[in-house]
RNA sequence: GCGCCUGUAGCUCAGCAGGAUAGAGCAACUGACUUCUAAUCAGUGGGUCGGGGGUUCGAAUCCUCCCAGGCGCGCCA
């Protein structure tokens, strides 16, 4: 429909070009006006030619207008200018519901877009460290990621959802160390406790755990000894509950990378070997330096300590340019806005392996504040006090927490009060979006028992023409809104866009079934009606699975 | 001190890639259930878009300065 428009007016532009004299057209864009009297959709291309034809507006969109109308697109009901340049599209009534058919026959597939023509993007996310369970914060970056995935897939983007392990460095080794201490409490024999140790609940039950397979058969050993023991048998254990978390989540990884192999496989010196060859490592104070300032980085950064170890960045060049290496065309990094200060110094590295600035994009995810009854809960990372997703999934619901997760920008703070999203009231727009669902199937299955079909093409053979209420017909133009919702969503990378929408969509069809019955006596209409519902249904299903939220038949 | 993010209705937030008269939900108030699911609907009030300057035909949106809040500024991970 958009793509549609954009046509019909690019080849009026081209028909202009010769008077005009122009050579290049400008980027034709096209929005929906605010207020929906104005018409359905509109474009400033005229405003955007004044520049260049140093003509009025008013002037170039009347031409514009007049070679639109010579082809005589029966897309539209009227092309008029208005305000200071606009030209305002109204689409005919026939469009329109030859648009809504056109979606029954196809379903979801309608649905779909090809602005991404089959680009690869890689986006890495949640990407937490395997030495605790995964917080709400994690949760969220797991949220948008996901939801940001599909998006992407179904704007025509081959996508990768990758996760990220860092299980190469001091903090798996501290987890070990952490789960050896406990296990030697138990054992009666005590160490002392590691400072910055990991001291939450879960350390203890996998000591518990190993004490219970193994009884006291380290109780002599030292850390050195049997440490690479604990430290795998603790990292193992936390994974597998991370990876259990996501799925249960509805969240599953295409490839999990584990910064140890990157050393392993050698990777991490190759990437540094080829940073050397193009000069842009260095040695200082008897440490080797990345020229990341060279790239608009605040000032370089090391990269081999003067103690001959690695630093973690190191292993993060490597990550990137392996990234580059499995020919992705965009790299998406999802991160914990605690981390943004990191941005310059990986933009810098894809820059010295020769990505272009714009194929990285980094969404960061603000912080989650957890509530209870308008209370901020308490939270204590290093005694180990924090509520996980865990909990919260099991609380709430993974429906709702995923739902809250995308009803802001990713990048504002979120207040998540775990009483309100318990509730199952007004509050609540989850319930808001899926009963607008699980009201259009009891629709379905009132009809059925009543022979009506449900809107489907084939059994409904339903008069479209008899839809003729302004909220019908609003309705049918919302639909067709879904898919520049969408296009906007991935190239903005705004997930929540898709919420938002679905619930605007839910809230015209509640209006619309308070207003107008849909199963009346009049069967021709009833099926009519029947099919509109149809496709509110699919678009809703189609939008809640893009954002990862259930779609139910009943409630 | 430097950098990044945020500041829009009483509250929580949208505002799409500069566009037309700045929106939604909640809260408040007034109404609607013998009805296809009231987890719903109709209506009312509510704004100096943090502030100043600039760019332009046009700014909540871009630039700049200031104010307020948050987060970062390791040879930690």
């Amino acid at each position: 429909m958009k793509q549609d428009t954009v046509e019909i007016i690019r080849n009026a532009l081209k028909g202009l070009k010769n008077r005009w004299g122009t050579e290049a057209l400008p980027r034709i864009e096209v929005e929906i006006p605010r207020n929906g009297s104005m018409g359905d959709i509109a474009t400033t291309v005229a405003m955007r030619l004044t520049k260049s034809l140093r003509k009025p507006p008013r002037e170039i969109a009347a031409e514009i207008v007049e070679k639109i109308k010579e082809q005589q697109p029966d897309m539209f009901e009227s092309v008029e200018t208005a305000g200071p340049g606009f030209i305002n599209f109204r689409f005919s009534r026939e469009f329109l519901l030859k648009s809504l058919a056109g979606l029954l026959q196809k379903g979801r597939h309608a649905l779909r877009t090809d602005t991404g023509k089959g680009r690869r993007i890689q986006v890495e996310f949640v990407s937490a460290n395997p030495t605790g369970p995964l917080h709400v914060g994690h949760g969220r970056g797991a949220a948008v990621g996901d939801a940001l995935c599909n998006i992407l897939k179904a704007a025509g983007f081959d996508v990768q959802k990758e996760f990220y392990i860092n299980d190469a460095g001091l903090q798996v080794r501290l987890l070990g160390e952490s789960v050896f201490a406990r296990y030697r409490q138990l054992t009666g024999n005590n160490v002392p406790f590691p400072e910055d140790g990991y001291r939450g609940a879960y350390i203890e039950s996998i000591a518990k755990e190993i004490h219970d397979r193994y009884g006291d058969r380290y109780r002599e050993e030292t850390f050195e000894e049997c440490g690479e023991f604990f430290t795998g048998y603790a990292y193992r254990m936390m994974l597998a509950a991370i990876e259990k978390d996501l799925r249960d989540f509805g969240v599953v990884f295409d490839r999990w990378q584990s910064e140890r192999e990157l050393y392993s496989q050698g990777k991490v010196k190759e990437a540094l070997d080829e940073l050397r060859s193009k000069g842009l490592l260095y040695e200082k104070d008897g440490a080797t330096w990345f020229r990341s300032s060279r790239f608009g980085d605040d000032k370089d950064r090391v990269v081999i300590k003067q103690d001959g170890e690695y630093t973690y960045f190191a292993s993060d060049i490597s990550y990137h340019r392996y990234k580059l290496q499995r020919g992705f065309d965009t790299i998406i990094d999802i991160w914990g806005a605690d981390h943004h200060g990191y941005v310059p110094r990986i933009r810098s590295v894809l820059e010295a392996f020769d990505l272009p600035p714009d194929k990285f994009r980094v969404i960061l995810i603000q912080m989650v504040s957890l509530l209870r009854h308008g209370e901020p809960v308490q939270m204590s990372k290093r005694a180990g006090e924090f509520i996980t997703l865990r909990e919260v999934m099991d609380e709430v619901g993974a429906d709702i927490t995923r739902f809250i997760f995308l009803t802001r920008r990713a990048d504002s703070h979120l207040d998540f009060d775990i009483d309100i999203a318990k509730e199952q009231s007004a509050e609540n727009p989850v319930f808001y979006v899926q009963y607008a669902f699980a009201r259009i199937s009891s629709l379905f299955r009132q009809a059925s028992e009543r022979g009506l079909g449900s809107g489907d093409t084939e059994t409904g053979e339903a008069d479209l023409t008899l839809l003729s209420e302004n909220e019908e017909i609003s309705i049918i133009k919302k639909l067709f809104q879904y898919i520049m919702v969408l296009e906007g969503a991935a190239h903005s990378c705004e997930p929540h866009r898709i919420t938002y929408y679905l619930q605007e969509l839910a809230g015209m069809f509640h209006a619309y079934y308070y207003k107008h019955r849909i199963i009346s006596g009049d069967d021709k209409l009833s099926r009519a009606r029947l099919c509109l519902c149809r496709g509110v249904h699919i678009v809703l299903e189609d939008g809640l699975g893009l954002i990862g939220v259930s779609a139910p038949e009943r409630m």
